[in-house]
DNA sequence: GTTACTGCAAACGATTTGCAAGTGG
DNA sequence: CCACTTGCAAATCGTTTGCAGTAAC
């Protein structure tokens, strides 16, 4: 198990690497945000990142958000999502398990899986003339919450309009049935 | 294989089943909208399925576009993707292969992969309390154009700067090698 | 010293919203 | 005929850009 004072030198100098080769500076501004980015886990956006680092004293911009997040995805220190809604969310790409994301369309929560190997080896030799880099899995569902919710309201709705659903749909809401 | 005549009629009726259950009305607009999806393959953005409409001599406004496309996601008919930038793409779920999308991080463009049976029904029962509808996955890397162009570039800029990259960069740069 | 970077405010563009007119049920 | 839907235009909001001042190299 790495520590995070550790993680937190070994991707400063991986930016450091970064800066020097493409010929960027190295102000701190750029050290500062990734050292803030790298001190928690989690997604974040531009208004919760801007805001928590104002609120640890540290003055920038929100031009200078957006130049630097650039520099980290480009490095490959950061890793852009989008999932339902039209905010990007960031998170770092290092000191997190391999994960998949589970978003449920109904409440908007986003939540990880643990190890999760989907993509092995063998799986990426299939893929020809393309190197990759890394990748993301987004699951859409419903949680167990909605998922309650959402059957108990299409019970109502099919008593409601005296209606049975056709075959495909049938089949669709079995798809969606809790696995165990 | 099924004819698109025949997916076209399927989509339709499915459509129908979830305006009806939903209590939503069962407008011109909404149909055509489907309709004119589900004939052409592929991802799209507002802006070109607007324009495309139009060209088709159906006038139809951005804002019922927007209020379709939410009713097209919820009824599942549709998927929305949102790659590099901050446009939100679209396609239709059914009749399209199962596929991941390749996005080539420096020149942007999106391939697919053809039969990716990436998510086998044993790794869904993996993932607990959440029951899965439809998963995207996205493999971000380098085109084999860009890899080749990438790799002069890092050569060249070591070259210049007269400096080897740390342990740490090589193993990076070895993942994104060109497989078979 | 030169040139890239920062911060600010204004611009931009995709999406959303308010409202009057239209139409499905 | 009621109220949901459409179309238009204005508003919104995340992100980008232009520019003057500042600092890395």
């Amino acid at each position: 198990m790495i520590t995070n004072q550790k993680l937190r030198k070994q991707v400063k100098d991986e930016f450091m690497n970064y800066l020097t080769l493409n010929k960027h500076r190295k102000t701190p501004e750029r050290f500062a945000i990734l050292d803030h980015i790298y001190s928690t886990k989690g997604h974040f956006d531009m208004d919760s990142l801007y805001n928590s680092m104002i609120d640890a004293n540290f003055r920038v911009s929100r031009a200078t958000l957006y130049n630097t997040i650039q520099l980290l995805l480009d490095s490959g220190l950061v890793v852009r999502h989008q999932f339902g809604d039209n905010t990007a969310k960031y998170e770092r790409t290092f000191g997190n398990e391999n994960h998949a994301h589970l978003i449920c369309t109904s409440c908007g929560q986003v939540w990880e899986t643990k190890n999760s190997n989907i993509f092995t080896p063998s799986q990426q030799k299939k893929i020809k003339n393309f190197s990759i880099n890394h990748y993301n899995m987004y699951i859409y569902g419903l949680c167990s919450k909605c998922n309650h919710t959402n059957k108990l309201h299409v019970k109502k709705l099919e008593r409601e309009n005296e209606l049975k659903l056709d075959i495909d749909k049938k089949e669709k809401i079995d798809i969606i049935e809790p696995l165990i």
